[in-house]
DNA sequence: AACTATTTATAAGA
DNA sequence: TTCTTATAAATAGTT
């Protein structure tokens, strides 16, 4: 992105990666790259389906942030990942029937997706010559059904 | 910065903010997002010598995340600023959190839902020129993906 | 994964 | 701080 990694920044100038020594351009510099941060944080949360978080504390010690979902969610999520087995909850029944609810939903998920796959032509090769065919008939309709929607969109018939 | 505001962004063209329902493009996506969101993370942690934690999921769970500190003590600090007593046991929040879970995946199962009936040519009344040929492309990739299956099958080359 | 045409982000300056 | 502007970065669509 630009020649010797860590010398440059955005903007009409040219900027060290290292910490701004004159307060008040560090002030600006932070309410601007704060602003975008968040910001972008929010539009990755939407545009690919995220979970983010984000925690900001300015160096005077103001807290700023964003949560796509909610913020201790997201933290236990993590802390789960992590390693943090959160085994200490004694409400095991609670907990197991949550997950069985879950897991059937995963289940139907999968189901969704390994169809979607199918009909993108992918994971196929398990597939027997019936399937196949049925499979072949249902894209060359759907192919039809979306060339004859693209036509009349071209010519504005809505 | 832009005209209408959650309209577009940035890039060759234009995009909606809005879910990328194409999840080869979102994924592309997701993955050059979450690159420059890390990165504009660490950069303002440097240049303002601020404390930054970042958490991202992807949406087939995967986590991301930076700390400029720790994230331990970063989401300790913050929950002590927000008011809750560091509680690392939100034992009376257990239901919302399962409840957003499972929230989640039923959105999941409809997304899938709607993009199997686009690709069989159902509900596509409201896609614009781009998602159809998209979708075109797309089935007679799938198309010819499962007539060449259909040959080395007959020939029983498998 | 690499390439660019564009759109954004932002460093300085006012 | 806010606005403007020149320039550097990020990134959407494409190959």
């Amino acid at each position: 992105m630009d020649d010797s990694w860590v010398l440059k920044e955005m903007g009409r100038g040219k900027v060290e990666l290292k910490r701004i020594e004159n307060p008040t351009n560090r002030q600006v510099t932070f309410s601007k790259r704060r602003n975008g941060l968040l910001k972008k944080a929010f539009e990755l949360s939407i545009l690919c389906d995220a979970e983010v978080a984000l925690l900001i504390f300015s160096s005077s010690g103001k807290v700023y942030q964003f949560a796509s979902h909610d913020m201790d969610r997201t933290v236990a999520k993590y802390r789960r990942e992590v390693g943090l087995p959160d085994s200490r909850n004694p409400q095991f029944r609670t907990r197991e029937f949550w997950r069985s609810e879950i897991d059937e939903l995963k289940r139907s998920i999968n189901t969704s997706e390994a169809r979607l796959k199918h009909l993108s032509g992918e994971d196929i090769l398990a597939l027997g010559m019936r399937d196949l065919k049925q499979l072949e008939r249902q894209l060359k309709i759907g192919v039809e059904r979306v060339r004859s929607r693209k036509i009349s969109s071209t010519n504005s018939y809505i």
